[in-house]
DNA sequence: GCTTGCGTTGACGTGAGCGTCAAGGTTTAG
DNA sequence: CTAAACCTTGACGCTCACGTCAACGCAAGC
């Protein structure tokens, strides 16, 4: 299938799929006139990075899935490094929540007029997703 | 006092003071050489906007809150308009704390193995601080 | 033959909140 | 007097994952 009908069925644009292709994440067969030809494989494969991006991870992050399922495994979260990236976006998640938890007591407390005082965080701290 | 101390007593910087006043937050007097100059009301507001922003609210948020400052109040969000924009950030809150929860029972699942299937948000979600 | 709808590459734009020069003027310490 | 340490404006850079042209080639239906 050509890179439009790929886009169609993964529900993304050809721009993205140029795009991850740039950034190797995605790379196509050619026809003599040039398109880029794809098969059911890159269609899964575009699946799993909407996947990771859908927990938050970045397309940096996705990198070791699709080296992993480069290497021949059945899917993409079966090696260590894949594995580390689940940890580590698992412990910003548990910052996060803890994070949101009080940013929510804050909320609440200044909208019933009780004035509490916010400790500001010692870092840049940032949540997605 | 001027810039630099402003900054220094805020635990900020002089280029985001500069940037607050050019998106029309933070209003100096100027002292004849040109100096913005700044005093104790200069240094509570700055505090209030890094609050609002530790919460994670825009300097687009923060605007009705100075202008409830401005408008002689005694803290900034005892306005509507700022009150509106704390309910819309808690709001904004809960739902990145369902979003974030969902994602980690998917994180773990996955590191254990289970392979389930993160249901991917329709439109583009976002959760900060 | 002409239009329409695919495809190609390349380059610039987007948003948020500043960081980081550049090129100068001012004030202060020695 | 001089050098350091302030201050000024202006302009470009940065992140990230693309969106949005521009200018062109290729293929198919009428």
């Amino acid at each position: 299938m050509r890179i439009g009908e790929l886009a169609k069925r993964a529900g993304t644009t050809t721009r993205a799929l140029r795009f991850y292709e740039s950034e190797g994440l995605l790379e196509a067969q050619r026809t003599p006139n040039g398109y880029r030809e794809y098969d059911e494989h890159h269609l899964r494969l575009v699946r799993e990075i909407q996947s990771l991006q859908a927990v938050g991870l970045s397309l940096e992050d996705a990198r070791p899935f699709v080296a992993c399922l480069r290497a021949g495994h059945e899917s993409g979260d079966s090696c260590p490094d894949s594995r580390e990236v689940y940890r580590r976006r698992l412990a910003e998640v548990d910052a996060c929540l803890d994070r949101l938890a009080t940013v929510r007591e804050f909320l609440l407390a200044r909208l019933a007029f009780q004035d509490p005082c916010l400790v500001p965080e010692p870092k840049e701290f940032q949540c997605s997703n």
